[in-house]
DNA sequence: AGCTCACCCTGGACGC
DNA sequence: TGCGTCCAGGGTGAGC
C-alpha cells in the first residue's frame, strides 16, 4: 500500500531517469490512463526535467506544460529494469528511456493510473497540505479538526485536508499521539492536536528512513522491499501484546477502513 | 456542506 | 486438490 513514505523513497530511488531521454511510451492497457490532456506521443524525444512527490502521486516533469503523472493505487509497482522489461503479468505501462532502461508500471488490482496532464497546478488543486512541510503544524491541523463529526483516523485519511496519509501511518500515528482512532476530530484537546501533528511526522520521517513497509506488494523504484513493516506499533498487529502496555491490539473498522489501536494507551 | 457507503479490481487466505 | 467466499483499500461519486 504505497503511502507517502513509500512514493517518496520511489522517488528517490528512481532519480536517475531526471536527465534521460524518453526514446518510446507503451500504453499496455488503454484504460490505465485516466486523462489525456496531450498526445503521449509528444512525449517521446524529450528529455524528463524533473522528478518530484506530490501526496501519494508522482509526477515526471517533461516541461512545464506535459506532466506525467503516476498513482500506485494499492498494489502498484513502477521500478527501473535495464534491459529488455520482463513478460511478467500486470504491466500496463512502460515508459523506455534512452540506454536500454525502461520505467516499468506493474499493477495487478489496477487502482492506479498514469494521468498526461498540462495545467499541474490545477490538477492537484484539490489536494490538502503536504505533511512533512511546516504548512501541517498544531495551528493548521487544529483548524482542520474544528467542528468536525468524522472520527480524526477518516479525517487523516482525507486527501483535500492533508496528502499522503494511508491507513497504515493514520494507524501509527494515532498510536503515537496517544489518540483513538474512533474518537471525533472536533472533541481533540490542543495538546492531542499538537501530538497528533507531531506524530505524523514523526512516523512519516521513520517510514522513510526504513524506505517504505512491504506487507505485500510494495516494492521501491530499484524493486526492493522495504522495512517499515518490522516497526509497525498496531497496523496489522490484531491480538499482538501492545508494545508499551501489554494490552492486546484492538482490531475495527471505522468508514470501511481496518483500524488497530490499544485501548489501554489510546484515549 | 458534511458525511457514509458502494464500487472498482485481483490474489491470497481460509473453510469445507 | 479444488472450489467458493471473503478480505485488503485509494479514490471517486452517488445519495442522504
Amino acid at each position: 500500500m504505497p503511502e507517502l513514505p513509500e512514493v517518496e523513497t520511489i522517488k528517490r530511488t528512481l532519480e536517475p531517469v531526471v536527465g534521460s531521454t524518453i526514446k518510446k511510451i507503451r500504453i499496455l492497457r488503454e484504460d490505465f490512463v485516466r486523462r489525456m490532456d496531450y498526445s503521449p506521443v509528444q512525449l517521446e524525444g524529450q528529455v524528463i526535467q524533473g522528478l518530484y512527490r506530490r501526496g501519494k502521486f508522482l509526477v515526471l516533469e517533461v516541461n512545464p506544460g506535459q506532466n506525467l503523472v503516476l498513482h500506485l493505487g494499492m498494489t502498484g509497482r513502477v521500478y527501473l529494469y535495464r534491459g529488455e522489461p520482463p513478460a511478467e503479468k500486470h504491466i500496463h505501462f512502460i515508459l523506455s528511456l534512452k540506454g536500454e532502461r525502461h520505467l516499468v508500471f506493474q499493477d495487478p488490482r489496477r487502482f492506479g493510473g498514469v494521468w498526461f496532464v498540462c495545467d499541474i497546478t490545477a490538477f492537484f488543486a484539490h489536494l490538502g497540505c503536504e505533511p512533512l512541510t511546516r504548512e501541517l503544524n498544531t495551528r493548521t491541523l487544529g483548524k482542520m479538526v474544528r467542528g468536525r463529526k468524522v472520527s480524526i483516523k477518516t479525517l487523516l485519511l482525507n486527501q483535500a485536508l492533508i496528502c499522503g496519509i494511508g491507513n497504515i501511518y493514520a494507524d501509527e500515528a494515532l498510536f503515537h499521539a496517544g489518540i483513538r482512532p474512533d474518537r471525533g476530530a472536533g472533541t481533540l484537546s490542543e495538546d492531542e492536536i499538537r501530538r497528533l501533528s507531531r506524530a505524523i511526522k514523526t512516523v512519516l520521517w521513520q517510514g522513510i528512513e526504513q524506505r517504505g513497509t512491504t506487507f505485500r506488494d510494495y516494492r521501491d523504484g530499484e524493486n526492493q522491499m522495504g522495512s517499515f513493516q518490522h516497526h509497525l506499533q498496531v497496523y496489522g498487529r490484531e491480538k499482538q501484546p501492545c508494545s508499551r502496555c501489554g494490552a492486546l491490539i484492538e482490531r475495527r473498522v471505522i468508514n470501511g477502513r481496518s483500524s488497530h489501536f490499544c485501548s489501554r494507551c489510546q484515549l
